[in-house]
DNA sequence: AAATGCATGTAACGCGTTACATGATTTT
DNA sequence: AAAATCATGTAACGCGTTACATGCATTT
């Protein structure tokens, strides 16, 4: 919901835009969609925290831009007054990997690599993000925030790459391992046949 | 759902039980409250994924006891071979941070180091918890599976605070700039009057 | 000609949190 | 005596995702 209302700061949008733009900027550590992007604007207008201009268009519904009001301004800087508060966390892939003793080792491996190679293209994007968006409009007042928002995605994921790396390594060795091991237990099941 | 299942594996527990473990194990990366622990054990029995048997017990409600059957273990097992899909990322304080323009200096500061506190004691109940709880069972063939998933978990929380550290300096950097900035625009002000 | 994309939106559904209810036992 | 804790559970509510609907424009 306040997203919106902080993107509206930057400029009048459509509700299309915000979500373009919310994948586009805040995207990494926040996300909305169009499900919620429409009722939501919807909402904030009947109570006047956004104003709508509807333009036509052709061949496409009228579009709909919006702008933040003082109401709206308002409601923006009450809920950044008001302390964030920790998030609940789900981690599917450590979740899966905790019950790592009943998964096949060559598919944990595999999660863990997917996410490893997930999280550099991401690296990637954020960077180049900080090269582009950020460096361009490096004069608005924003940009310093948007940059430090940028950099703990960063340094998150090169954290998340490292930690990838070494327990691949140790699934494989552990991998190894078990293999010999079960050589022998194979031996065993064949002999108690 | 499926976590009440891998714990379950463990050992037979009743609903509070599990709520108790999930919170002192996988709680860093994955939790789940009593509102939905009871609903869901009901229905996995009422699945036949796991069976229960009711303990007495003096003044309390009876103890249901929950066991994992065959089918909870297929169903465990089929769920672990679904790859794990990235979550939808909700960080309050990244957005907030963000929109920083928006929020008064001091303000951001202090979410920033409350934030690297709270983040410094989940790191040492981490490394304690590996310590103390999977040093214990460190013969449990689980236990190497912890190990990975609390370290996931240190790497991320070190990474986190350094990036914080790094910010608040930044942030006191800027405060700083404004504040001698602002003084020049109080002189503007008080002149214009 | 068919498929994909643009741009708006609505509806159904599921998941999860919070609050409440209960009733004995232990603590202050 | 009052309050907090244990241990079970239910109900209401809100948030969010997914799927669907629309209809013109552009691409294949």
């Amino acid at each position: 919901m306040e997203v919106l209302l902080g993107l509206l700061t930057t400029e009048p949008m459509s509700g299309y835009d915000l979500g373009l733009t919310i994948r586009g900027s805040v995207g990494y550590f926040w996300n909305e969609s169009y499900g919620q992007i429409y009722p939501n604007l919807k909402k904030l207008a009947a109570g006047g925290f956004v104003s709508s201009k509807s333009e036509p268009q052709k061949g496409k519904p009228d579009r709909q831009v919006y702008s933040i009001t003082k109401k709206g301004r308002e409601r923006l800087a009450k809920w950044l007054a008001v302390p964030p508060q920790p998030e609940v966390p789900r981690n599917e892939l450590l979740l899966k990997l905790f019950f790592g003793e009943q998964v096949p080792a060559p598919m944990l491996i595999d999660y863990v690599e997917h996410m490893a190679e997930e999280h550099r293209a991401v690296l990637l994007l954020l960077e180049r993000a900080e090269r582009e968006e950020i460096d361009k409009n490096r004069h608005y007042p924003g940009a310093p925030y948007w940059r430090m928002a940028a950099h703990y995605g960063q340094a998150e994921i090169k954290a998340h790459v490292l930690w990838a790396e070494e327990t691949i390594a140790e699934l494989k060795k552990m991998a190894s391992k078990q293999r010999s091991d079960s050589a022998i237990g194979l031996e065993r099941r064949h002999a108690r046949k």
